[in-house]
Formats: C-alpha cells, structure tokens, sequence
DNA sequence: ATTACACTTGAATACTTGCTCAAGTGTTCA
DNA sequence: TGAACACTTGAGCAAGTATTCAAGTGTAAT
C-alpha cells in the first residue's frame, strides 16, 4: 500500500476534488500507472483499512468456501456427522479426494473430527460455519 | 450424487447403525471405494442437500470473495466510492491488475460503476455485500 | 482533428489447486 | 500375528487463475 503524502503534492483547484499528481512527485515503490487520485478520500479509506495479514486470513477463509466439492462437503455435515465414506458416497468421489478436502477443511476450524474405532467421524466445528454458509446460499437465492 | 436403495441392500444387525455394502451390490456409477454407510442417515442428509446449481453457484460466490487483492479493494469500497486509480494506489498495484479484478466483482454483482467524465466511480452493489464481508473477519478476528 | 489520459481488454505467463494414484497408518478381529 | 479395511498422505498432473504487457475505447480539452 502506497502512503499519501499530502503536504508535499500539489492540490490542483477544481470541482470534483480530485488531484493531479505529477509522476515526478510519486512516491516509492509506486506501482498505480495513474494520475488521478482523490487525496482526502483515499487518505481516510488508507486508515480504516485493515492489516495486510487479516485480510489475507479472510480471503484463505472464503477461498476455503470458494469450491463446490467443500460446499457440499459443509452442507451435508450441517445435516448431520458424517464418517468419510458417507460423504464420499453422497458426493460420488473417492475417499481420497474427500479426505483430502476434510484435511483443507479442519486447518481453517470448519469442521471438527472424532474416532469410533476405524470409523472418523465429521462435523462442523460450530455454528458460526453455518451462519456464513446461509449468507451464501441467501445471496444466490435472492 | 449416488442413490441409496435401501431395499436392495442387506442391513447387517450392529450397534452403530452401519451398513456393509457388499462391492458387488454397489449401484452404478459408485466412485466411493469404501464400504461403510450408514444408510439412514445418508439418506436422510441426501435429501436435504441443495441442488447441484445453487450448491455451485455458492462456491462461485465464495470464490470471487477468495482473493486478498478483491477483499482489499471491497474493503476498501466498504468505506468510500473509489475510482481505478485511488484503488490502484491504495494496493500498489497497476490500473490493469485492478479493472480486470473490478470486473469480477462486477460479473457476480458486487459492484456497480458510474462514469464521471473519464473516471469510472465503484462502489458496492449492496449492503449485502458487507454482511458476509463482516462474516469472515469476524470469524478470523476471534 | 489531435492529444491526453482514465480505463478496458485479450493474450501470455507464472502460479495455484483439486483430483488421482500408490503407498502408508491406525484400528479391529480372527 | 496377520489380514481386513477406514482413512491419510505425498507426488504428479491437468485445469483454473491473478498478474503483466501491449493494444484498444471512451471522454475531455486544446
């Protein structure tokens, strides 16, 4: 994120309170290959804007909801606990592919695991799993 | 998705309620390479599960949401109606970068755009959009 | 018209990722 | 102990994707 500098460029006078930075004036290491920036704007959006590392967080979240097969996955353990070859039946794939995608599942605490003998059997990690589950669907279905 | 049919399959008498499926019972096509399903509550969780569409549909969303750079910029439009390059430069990154991610979000109708001049404004579609935002930093921050 | 510039777009590339396959673990039962 | 089996794991591959680069639009000002 590049940090404004608002004492050091020059506010150009006109009606939509944009500036014009002049490239010389551009900071370091600018990358945004653009003239026009609305200083006090983005000044203000700059500090609310969270940590690097917590928007990472969110974005490894919702790519953990971002594939059909964990979707499916999270919907049918909201139904019920499951053992892995339950949901390998239920979502016609092999137990690898599902175990592989539990493993993806249970590094983010969605879901949660229990042995019975052989048998490990899935659920969800809480109910906080589900509520943003219901944003998805309640979007989709609008 | 397989089907269960009960009726064809022999329920073995056991304390955990599972079944043995004989590999040569196995209705067609069966990729699921194990043998034990508890039968009823498959079933039942079979049921229940959205259709394939909506189930992908939600994965999409989710997907679109799977992205730092796309979290970043609908946080950062969460706060102010941003133009390209104001987005540009709060993320370091290029002009390009930014509009190929700001038509992603526009395909899936998170954001909407208006002209002013040369400069395209952005903003979120809806309040929605927060909601699930508010979602996952809540379930990262805890 | 011509120039400037905010932005878009298509192709190419480097990177990520979901699945398969084969091998390995942990547990039960004879 | 050894066989059976529910499940896990690592490597490898095919498909998907975020960014860059270069070229192209749309708008305003001269």
């Amino acid at each position: 994120m590049n940090t404004l500098n608002t004492t050091n460029t020059k506010q150009t006078t006109n009606t939509t309170n944009t500036t014009k930075v002049k490239k010389s004036q551009k900071q370091d290491p600018i990358r945004c290959d653009c003239d026009v920036i609305h200083e006090e704007v983005v000044a203000e959006v700059q500090k609310k804007l969270p940590s690097e590392e917590i928007l990472h967080d969110v974005a490894d979240l919702f790519k953990v909801f971002g594939d059909a097969t964990r979707v499916r996955i999270l919907r049918a353990l909201a139904e019920s606990e499951l053992c892995v070859c339950d949901i390998a039946f239920l979502l016609d794939k092999t137990q690898s592919a599902i175990s592989h995608q539990l493993r993806v599942l249970k590094q983010v605490s969605l879901v949660k695991s229990r042995r019975e003998g052989k048998i490990m059997y899935y659920s969800l990690a809480d109910h906080h799993v589900e509520l943003i589950l219901d944003q998805g669907f309640e979007h989709v279905t609008e």
